[in-house]
RNA sequence: GGGCGCGUAGCUCAGCGGUAGAGCAUCUGCCUUUUAAGCAGAGGGUCGGUGGUUCGAGACCACCCGCGCUCACCA
């Protein structure tokens, strides 16, 4: 049994050793169930001074203040802590095993609610049952209340390597981290239940894709055996949602992963969360209302407030958003018009700017490099960028006034993308020649250009009614609102190397 | 990929050329309302890895591994 863990040191072979006595006293150190009547918060909130209400509680042991014949412990459920007080002349044999229980087993416990002297509510029990004996000792730090009522941490479990690698061990001893995951929780579960409210009809559509597209960006390739063909991990929903839309729902989404292939830092992992929803017959300008409205419920229904704080900035969500002009936002900031400029000029522009310019840079990303450094960085309060160029967008609507532009937008906030939508294209003819410019960059070396998407043309050679699309980056946006500054605290088990 | 930083006991850290340390956790003894419980004692380390410099290396040097921050890339 030992041989089958990998580091034993002295504190787990002393633990399999209590299991062993454990074990010939009688005591199964993994139950198989406990009827749990109560939780430390119940206890907490409903005490009363005159009625000793009995109580079955479980969870986790987090401390142990042993006196000989009687002792104290702190237990851990899912609502929080509470005390619990043993005494030997009361449960016998039980306390002898409780001798034998250490700081991570679980346990269960029923007994009578009671106040200490200090003053903590308790539960003095009145048996105690071992439900799962833990083998490993637990990173668990001291807390302590001082006068002003400010919790002090002592030895916290700090280490960024081991909280990612062992996220069960972060969740058990930082609290704190467990809030951020159930916020991410709530706020898929506003979003979804206003988008449900809303009438629109939550999809699946597929991961593994023979064809990618939706975006820019490089994939991840995997391989399918009996079909002997290489499938893509999709980097998008976008083609697929679209198609359902020609097939004539009238609205649809879907929350789900996407994957690309590309570097990682504190805003990006490989695998990520997006919601993308389509809506028939709407374009970009009911679009950005509706965001407004979206993330409005999703603020006020999980956090009580359109106020956040993100790191220095105060964050206001009320709508209506600003509105700015993709190519005029440039144009203020550098003087420089983006689609009038010639590629010289642009090239020229973002050397000036301090952009490394390589001779192999195409006008697309030239044009974003600069809205990137001198655009982005100043949007702090929620605001829509809106009318990109073409050229930037293969998959977006031409303007219906103003030529060389899409119907387009993204919402910025914090100095970040947080949503990307438009008018979706649905002239298959004009989205017929965008693929083929595409095709064009990546012959000319764009990794991350689109391929020509035969199906998706049919489907839309069938006729798409006019369609509103968007993606929101779920996990900047729970980012955002609980202010973690890297996309490692809200994703559970972040993108590591391997342990060796 | 570049720059900076980190890796020493289960956890948090000190040590920066001369016998591997502290607090908490663990173990033994005492202790029936404690709460960073207390008192007395004890055990626990290939100092991330491999080479090198040196009479002598956690410490200095080189390379490697892993992580963090940051820049680039990634709309």
């Amino acid at each position: 049994m030992e041989s089958t863990v990998k580091d034993i040191n002295n504190l787990i072979k002393r633990r399999y050793e209590e299991l062993n006595e454990l074990t010939e006293k009688g005591i199964k150190p993994y139950a198989y169930s406990f009827d749990v009547d109560s939780d430390s918060e119940d206890i907490k909130q409903n005490y009363n001074e005159n009625e000793k209400r009995n109580v079955k509680i479980a969870g986790r042991l987090m401390a142990i203040r042993r006196m000989g014949k009687a002792s104290f412990a702190h237990i851990m459920d899912y609502k929080g802590r509470v005390q619990i007080y043993l005494r030997k002349d009361e449960i016998g044999d039980q306390y002898t095993a409780f001798k034998l229980m250490d700081i991570g087993d679980v346990v269960g416990v029923e007994g009578y609610v009671f106040k200490t002297k200090t003053g903590e509510i308790s539960v003095h029990v009145t048996s105690l049952e071992l439900l799962s004996k833990s083998l490993r000792p637990l990173p668990v730090a001291k807390e302590v209340i001082d006068e002003d009522g400010n919790k002090i941490v002592y030895d916290q479990f700090a280490d960024k390597e081991l909280r990612y690698r062992q996220r069960y061990v972060d969740l058990i001893v930082n609290p704190e981290v467990k809030e951020i995951f159930v916020y991410r929780s709530k706020i898929i579960t506003a979003m979804r239940t206003y988008l449900d409210a809303e009438g629109y009809l939550e999809v699946e559509t597929p991961v593994l894709q023979p064809l990618y597209g939706g975006a820019a960006a490089k994939p991840f390739i995997s391989h399918h055996n009996s079909l002997d063909i290489d499938l893509y991990l999709r980097i998008a929903d976008e083609l697929y949602l679209k198609r359902l839309i020609v097939g004539g729902f009238n609205g649809v989404y879907e929350i789900s992963k996407d994957f690309r292939n590309e570097g990682m830092d504190r805003l990006h992992n490989p695998e990520f969360t997006m919601m993308e929803l389509y809506v028939s017959y709407k374009d970009y300008n009911w679009m950005m209302e509706f965001v407004e409205k979206m993330i409005n419920h999703i603020c006020k229904t999980v956090f009580g407030t359109l106020e956040f704080t993100y790191g220095k900035h105060q964050i206001n969500f009320e709508a209506p958003w600003k509105r700015i002009s993709f190519v005029e936002a440039i144009e203020g900031k550098t003087g420089l018009n983006v689609i009038n400029a010639t590629d010289e000029e642009l090239r020229e522009g973002a050397k000036k700017l301090g952009i490394e310019v390589s001779s192999v840079e195409g006008r697309a990303k030239l044009i974003d490099e600069i809205f990137g450094t001198v655009v982005e960085p100043d949007l702090i309060q929620p605001t829509y960028v809106i009318d990109y160029p073409l050229i930037l967008s293969p998959l977006a609507k031409k303007h219906r006034s103003k030529d060389g532009l899409v119907e387009r937008f993204e919402a910025y906030i914090a100095g970040w993308e947080i949503c990307n939508a438009f008018s979706e294209l649905n002239d298959p003819i004009d989205q017929r020649k965008r693929f083929e410019d595409q095709v064009k960059l990546k012959e000319a070396g764009d990794e991350e250009a689109h391929q020509i998407d035969e199906d998706f043309l049919r489907a839309i050679e069938y006729g798409m009614p006019p369609t509103a699309g968007l993606g929101v980056g779920i996990d900047r946006l729970v980012m955002l609102l609980n202010n973690q500054s890297s996309i490692r605290d809200v994703i559970f088990f972040p993108q590591m190397r391997p342990e060796v």
